[in-house]
DNA sequence: TCTGGGGTCCTGAACCAT
DNA sequence: TCTGATGGTTCAGGACCC
């Protein structure tokens, strides 16, 4: 806590919405909403216009679309997201080499390390013109908040969105703080919140009263005491500019419960080998292997083993985590996997284990000598022989559901080999063979592989034609449901659906799960899969270039059309068209810059 | 009517070593 | 040799954050 206001906390107003409008000037003012859009998505971030409907981050996919059915849906495009907040911290380190990112739209500075302010007059002018230069540099607007401390930083910034600053002067603090609800402190969340409720306490001025003890014996001694604190406007921690990172870990939640065991394990292992791309990638080597299921009823348990030495090869994280499975229980059904590495160390040691797995591996098919960091397929050949491309996805989606397992396919011995998961009963994703077929092509996934984005491929037809529609006028104020997956039929996310374990015929099957990926624009499907007619598919609102036309982006497609809306970021807004999806006139392309030519130009 | 993904931190139990 | 205190590590679960 200091004497002067000189913390400073920049949060950008609904950043991943305020990006895409910006990029995308017929969604200006009107409600844009950003997050999974698969049976089971969430809402990352809705624009200020559609939280006037009640949605708010984190809220089901399902029960935003029923508030607001008129808004515009997106998949996030967290390359653009990245390459727009990547010129908003280097702004921040222009002011102070102290910046602490909380995560792609949040920072902390610390003004006086910066020599940029020592009082309130001098903080409250930096971040006037932190404001402005951002908005300069961006287009977007972001919040600041001014104090002597961290939490009262975070605090001032809430309080003053959408788009303004709000300085706490030292020793304003308790009585500004008093009348705010706890929610307001960082570290109550909705379950300590009902506990407090439970006792009384709604205010942070009746958190303060309440005294450390009470606190102590109700949330126990670390959150107590620091509860306790923050009550009183009491914060001591720094600003700080490098954190490392404690763990790495990939979930996916799927569509549909899993319940068969083979499929389960084939998915436990997919997820290691990214667990290890993305442990690698980050130049790390971990001891702990953790597995983490959540069961068809949510209920959620993790196993965890902790090596001898750190590793990042993909033979031992598998094993443990193969290991880790055997003891959960998973009858009933499992509805979300993930792998984390836990326990990092930068650097690993001679592991001979990995050695004497490797070696054993080479005869199935095992990625002896782990990941190669070049390979842009992480998870290596086919190790189990389930990958559904690899092991021939055509016959698996025409045999459907409970057909007869498959000729026998990928390495022999290897567990499950010669199951197919995709003909079996689970039927998520029950057309794998097109989501193999992109993983097989890293490429053609500009946001990287599925699970960064939130988002997985959805068994809904996904890609429906919402524009389909032919031409619509320029500055049309029909709703900005443009980009939404609508289906053939109408209904949101329908088009061509397979009912829920069930496979469709080859062509539908495929369609299915060409359903976007994270922030995909097309996605070549069939050729790879072996399955059906060589067609794109678009993602919705992913950027295109159309030779005639100029820079667009997808509003929607479906019925072997797309619909491209023409317009760029500082254009207004432009004429949609529609277009054959395999027009060859028609590419993706990458975001343009939200304003002149800044980096955002290069984020793909 | 449902509940994502990637993290961090804390707590308590069990176990082991001193 | 046994007992108790103490502290470190591992493991599992839970709360919280963006």
């Amino acid at each position: 806590m200091r004497a002067a206001p000189t913390i400073l906390h920049l949060d950008m107003d609904a950043f991943y919405a305020s990006v895409e409008q910006a990029s995308k000037p017929s969604l200006r003012g009107k409600a844009v909403i950003v997050g999974g859009l698969g049976p089971r998505g969430v809402v990352a971030t809705a624009s200020y216009e559609a939280r006037r409907f009640g949605v708010h981050s984190a809220m089901p996919m399902a029960q935003a679309r029923r508030l607001c059915p008129n808004s515009a849906y997106l998949i996030p495009r967290f390359r653009l997201y990245q390459a727009v907040s990547e010129i908003v911290m280097g702004l921040l380190r222009e002011l102070s080499p102290l910046v602490e990112p909380l995560s792609l739209d949040e920072a902390f500075v610390d003004l006086e390390a910066g020599g940029v302010a020592f009082d309130s007059a001098a903080a409250r002018a930096a971040g006037e013109r932190l404001r402005a230069d951002i908005l300069a540099a961006t287009g977007l607007s972001g919040s600041v908040g001014l104090a002597g401390s961290k939490m009262l930083a975070k605090v001032a910034s809430e309080e003053a969105k959408p788009a303004g600053l709000l300085l706490i002067e030292p020793g304003t603090e308790r009585e500004l703080l008093a009348p705010m609800s706890v929610r307001t402190l960082p570290g109550v969340g909705p379950v300590t919140g009902q506990h407090l409720r439970r006792a009384g306490i709604t205010t942070v001025g009746e958190l303060a009263e309440a005294g450390e003890d009470e606190l102590v014996r109700m949330l126990g001694r670390s959150h107590g005491v620091g509860l306790y604190r923050m009550a009183l406007g009491l914060d001591d921690r720094a600003v700080v500019a490098e954190r490392d990172t404690k763990s790495v870990s990939v979930e996916d939640t799927f569509d549909v419960d899993l319940h068969d065991r083979v499929r389960i394990r084939y998915e436990v292992q997919r997820l290691a080998d990214r667990c290890v791309g993305r442990l690698r990638d980050s130049g790390h080597s971990g001891r702990t292997i953790v597995l983490k299921v959540r069961r068809y009823d949510f209920s959620t348990l993790t196993r965890s083993e902790t090596l001898r030495g750190p590793t990042d090869a993909v033979a031992v994280v598998r094993e443990a985590a193969a290991r880790l499975l055997e003891s959960v229980d998973t009858t009933g059904g499992v509805r979300l996997l993930g792998v984390g590495v836990s326990g990092l160390a930068d650097y690993t040691q001679e592991d001979l284990f990995a050695f004497a797995l490797a070696a054993e591996g080479e005869g199935a098919g095992l990625d002896p000598a782990g990941l190669d960091p070049a390979d842009p397929d992480p998870a290596g050949p086919d190790p189990v022989g389930l990958d559904p491309v690899r092991a021939g996805a055509e016959g698996a989606v025409e045999r459907g559901p409970g057909a007869v397992p498959g000729a026998p396919a990928g390495a022999a011995g290897a567990p499950g080999a010669g199951l197919d998961p995709v003909g079996g009963v689970d039927g998520a994703r029950v057309a794998g063979g097109a989501v193999g077929a992109a993983e097989a092509d890293p490429s053609a996934l500009p946001d990287g592989p599925a699970g960064t984005s939130g988002t997985r491929p959805s068994p809904d037809g996904g890609m429906g034609a919402a524009g389909a529609d032919g031409d619509v006028e320029a500055g049309s104020d029909r709703p900005a449901a443009a980009a939404e997956v609508h289906g053939a039929d109408g209904a949101p996310g329908s088009a061509g659906t397979p009912g829920a374990g069930e496979a469709r015929g080859t062509v539908d099957s495929v369609g299915a799960s060409g359903a976007p990926r994270a922030g995909g624009a097309a996605e070549p499907v069939g050729a790879s899969g072996g399955v059906g007619v060589a067609e794109r598919r678009w993602g919705a609102g992913s950027d295109v270039w159309h030779a005639v036309y100029g820079a667009g982006w997808v509003q929607g497609s479906g019925v072997g059309r797309v619909t491209v809306r023409f317009e760029r970021p500082g254009s207004g807004p432009g004429r949609v068209r529609t277009f054959r999806v395999d027009d060859p006139e028609l590419a993706p392309s990458d975001p343009l810059p939200l304003v002149g030519d800044g980096p955002a130009a290069a984020a793909g």
